[in-house]
DNA sequence: CTCAGTGCAAACCGTTTGCAGAACG
DNA sequence: CGTTCTGCAAACGGTTTGCACTGAG
């Protein structure tokens, strides 16, 4: 903080490496890097969490950045294209966006359905299921999306019960 | 059609069996049985479609009823809490609902990013994850939902080709 | 200097809600 | 007959877009 020599130059040597990839991406595609650019990615990048745009909007303010929604969405745009980023969509109503610079590079999620914890695991079974659909079905996975919902650990031990209202096996009863 | 006694009366006798389901579904809750409840049931329950709620709307003016959006979404809240359709969300912006009284009582969905076509697949691994997911994690798996994305056969065939912008393997070339 | 990016506010669009009148039970 | 439903239209909320201004290259 004391040594940093003031510099508003966006995206150049003092930047962390995947901005820098992101700067390159931007370059490569012909796009101006700017500050707003690299201050969204940096909060992205930055955090290990599952993001929402007010998420986002949130900690930008906080670091003192005033960036309208309309930008973040538009560079969001961009780090998902990038692949850089990937982009959830748990149900919320709203998407999540997360880096893909994590030490898991393909995993899946646990939801929980009573506090919404967002839990990750690896699954070399899915493979097993995409190869099986290649040559069953004659289709070529490119992209995935796996997430179980249910109730995590500490809600059980919390004594958390999970209501059903629906008809039970309705087939059986007609 | 000629000997329907013309019977304004809603879901009763004369209705196939999942129509009553859904009667029952709604007397048990205490709820009115209307001839737009069933009207709305009877086009998710006799298309083998994921319908969109414009289909649906789409079905029932054809079929020359006239009812509104708003209660088309208030009936199928009541379809889905009755566990007789499910929602899906493929991506698109809006939701779509199947019912569930086919043959395949569980499976999951092909999505091709071409066409849009959505097949069905059943996947016994992944009550393989499930376990491994409750005996690793201490989560309680409810419901889950896979989906693959990508080319399905006859969009491959027809030489459909995905491309791709995004900076490959990103992490390699910091 | 030029072209794209930014910020604001308005538009969008699927979905939800409030309310007066109609229907179920 | 009271309670719930229906239909309309307005509200909602996340996301997108149009446009004048700013800034990157």
């Amino acid at each position: 903080m004391t040594e940093t020599p003031k510099a508003a130059s966006p995206i150049e040597e003092g930047s962390p490496p995947f901005i820098r990839l992101f700067g390159r991406y931007l370059r490569d595609q012909g796009l101006p890097v700017t500050s707003q650019r690299e201050a969204v990615a940096k909060v992205v990048f930055t955090s290990e969490e599952h993001l929402s745009v007010d998420d986002i909007e949130h900690a930008l303010r906080l670091s003192g950045e005033r960036i309208g929604k309309a930008t973040i969405y538009r560079t969001l745009d961009l780090l998902v294209r990038s692949r850089l980023v990937e982009e959830h969509d748990f149900g919320e109503g709203f998407k999540r966006y997360e880096h893909r610079l994590s030490n898991q590079p393909v995993h899946e999620h646990l939801i929980c359905v009573e506090c919404a914890t967002v839990t990750e695991f690896e699954s070399d079974e899915l493979y097993r299921i995409e190869n099986r659909v290649r040559g069953e079905h004659g289709f070529m996975p490119v992209r995935h999306r796996l997430e179980i919902y249910g109730l995590c650990r500490s809600c059980q031990e919390a004594g958390v019960q999970l209501t059903t209202e629906g008809l039970i096996c309705p087939i059986e009863i007609i």
